[in-house]
RNA sequence: GGGGCGUUAGCUCAGCCGGUUAGAGCAGCGGACUCAUAAUCCGUCGGUCGCGGGUUCAAGUCCCGCACGCCCUACCA
């Protein structure tokens, strides 16, 4: 059992072959979202992503570029996939790939382990095969025959009449599996979130489970099974075991008691997997499962399905070059339910830049900064005696960074951030009502003056503190121009779930100038 | 075929175990203010809560039916 404070998150693996979409990076973006928060709260956090390499897609992918398939894995990588997670900031502690030592010799371990406990078996995979395809086609990819087909099962790509062949397999007895599954999901509630998702994996078990076929005799391009090297084994099988060897599974008992068992997130199209079969291996090879599986919606264009093959794929680097990183992840996190299918617009994407990021945040702390130093020198303010409307505000930033908290232990990122951003609002607010301006003008409110930018001041370096997991780069300018760098140390060191305490800024301290945080856009004409 | 989800202001969405005149943000309109990235603040316009029945003193909120959209119904990562 890993420590109370222990925060082991992952992300799903990303399959090398695939073209990074912003649908890969709002995994990666929640998922570090979280891992930030919680390490910034003093939590023992590992976060862990990588990629999945193996399987005969691959293989053939390599090979019709002329190149073996681990270099063609190395390429996309360093191409594709570690570029990603710089593009939207990921604060990822460690990145596995499959196809390194410590996850092959894991995954000989694990599958020998249940070998010899007697949960794999040898048996006959018997399936339609297309000979276009060159291989075993899933059910989602056969279709009833048209035509000269009529009565046939025909392959949806090719539309040619599938054969039903056989295939020596090895098989998971997974069947074994449904009842204590079936008891997971009843006491533990929160296993499988949101309540949506634990319902459909509910309703699947309970309708009965199939032994699993692990293994493939068809290609090469995959961890050899152990005791029959004919074999090499199913890329699921594979994939799904990075969560452990990637955590010392097998090599390092220290380092896996340490993290083990994490919390995964994953798009709900890949949940089946990580709230059934995932936790049936677990079960059989004597480990915990998970803490937490965590289905997110999918992101929807037009009222549609992102997809690449709709056109309606959209590259990270497509938002991130024109608005930043630190706006994809806002907006992918405020604008989205996390859990619930959300809707893309570039329209909306403009509109809350604009009217949240550039209007509310960054022209707060460009006000109070340039208050401070206009009237201030530069200065953190002596405050004066505190009004109850200076109490409010500080209220409202204990209680924002409470609930911001508690909305972040349960998953919903939107909320905790729409919880922080009551405290923009207020801000905004607070400052039109007190008119430090024309207290300015008053030499005998000097001091009232003094205690309105302070609230101010305060109330921004709260924000600094529970934003930075969302807008890293911002606060991390924000921080320093407010002179909490010097006085405080680095923003990443402050306690989140201590930021809503007031008086943390002492009077006196010199503060910096800001550039603009969220400089305006120009609206592009559209054509 | 079976199961599940969704349908609330122009747009994106909240509305928990049924209970005062259905909410927010954005957009629109009017006003205030000037510290600030023409930004902020206040006010205001705006809804047959998909349709039809039913239960109830009372239903967006529970039950039944219908329409439309989407998802799941096992080995594509």
């Amino acid at each position: 059992m890993a420590k109370p404070d222990s925060f082991f998150l992952t992300t799903p693996i990303f399959y090398v072959n695939d073209a990074p979409h912003i649908g890969h990076a709002y995994t990666e973006v929640a998922a570090d979202v979280l891992a930030r928060w919680h390490r910034q709260a003093g939590d023992d956090t590992w976060f862990l992503t990588g990629t999945d390499e193996h399987g005969q897609k691959i293989l053939r992918t390599a090979t019709a570029n002329g190149v073996e398939p681990k270099e063609w894995a190395d390429r996309l990588v360093e191409s594709s996939w570690k570029p990603l997670l710089n593009t939207i900031n990921i604060s990822n502690d460690d990145f596995i790939r499959t196809t390194e030592p410590r996850h092959e010799e894991g995954v000989a371990k694990f599958l020998q382990k249940l070998y010899d406990d007697g949960h794999v078996y040898a048996g006959e995979f018997e399936a339609l095969y297309c000979v276009g395809c060159e291989e075993f086609k899933p059910k989602s990819e056969i279709v009833d025959g048209a035509g000269e087909f009529e009565g046939q099962k025909v392959c949806a790509i090719h539309s040619k009449p599938l054969e039903l062949l056989q295939e020596k397999n090895y098989f998971f007895k997974m069947s074994a599996f449904q009842d204590r599954l079936l008891a997971l999901y009843e006491e533990r509630p929160d296993f499988v979130q949101p309540a949506s998702a634990r319902n459909e994996v509910v309703a699947f078990v309970q309708q009965g489970l199939e032994d699993l076929s692990i293994s493939r005799t068809s290609f090469d391009w995959g961890i050899p099974i152990p005791w029959d090297d004919a074999h090499v084994t199913y890329v699921w099988f594979d994939a799904l075991l990075n969560y452990v060897t990637a955590t010392g599974y097998g090599a390092n008992d220290e380092e896996f008691a340490r993290r083990w068992p994490g919390t995964h997130i994953v798009g709900k199209d890949i949940l089946r997997f990580h709230a059934v079969i995932w936790p049936a291996m677990l079960m059989a090879a004597g480990l915990e499962v998970p803490d937490h599986v965590f289905a997110h919606g999918w992101l929807l264009v037009g009222g549609e399905k992102m997809s690449k093959s709709k056109l309606t794929g959209i590259a990270p680097n497509e938002i991130t070059d024109t608005f930043g990183a630190d706006a994809f992840r806002y907006y992918f996190m405020r604008a989205i339910s996390f859990g619930h299918d959300g809707s893309f617009s570039w329209e909306d994407l403009a509109a809350r830049y604009q009217a949240e990021l550039a209007n509310g945040f960054g022209n707060l702390a460009s006000r109070v900064l340039a208050m401070n130093a206009k009237y201030f020198d530069g200065r953190v303010p002596e405050p004066g005696e505190e009004l109850d409307a200076d109490r409010v505000i500080r209220d409202l930033a204990a209680s924002a960074t409470t609930r911001a908290d508690a909305h972040i232990e349960a998953f919903a990122i939107h909320e905790s951030i729409a919880a922080v951003w009551e405290l923009v609002d207020a801000l905004n607010g607070y400052i039109t009502e007190q008119e430090p301006w024309v207290l300015a003008k008053d030499p005998a409110q000097r001091d009232r003056l003094a205690r309105v930018l302070y609230t101010t001041t305060e109330g921004l370096r709260v924000l600094a503190v529970l934003l930075s997991p969302v807008l890293p780069e911002a606060t991390s300018k924000l921080w320093a121009a407010l002179g909490a760098e010097e006085a405080l140390g680095a923003l990443s060191a402050q306690p989140i779930r201590e930021a809503g305490a007031w008086g943390k800024l002492s009077p006196g301290t010199a503060q910096h100038s800001l550039a603009v945080l969220f400089p305006r856009i120009e609206t592009e004409t559209k054509e």
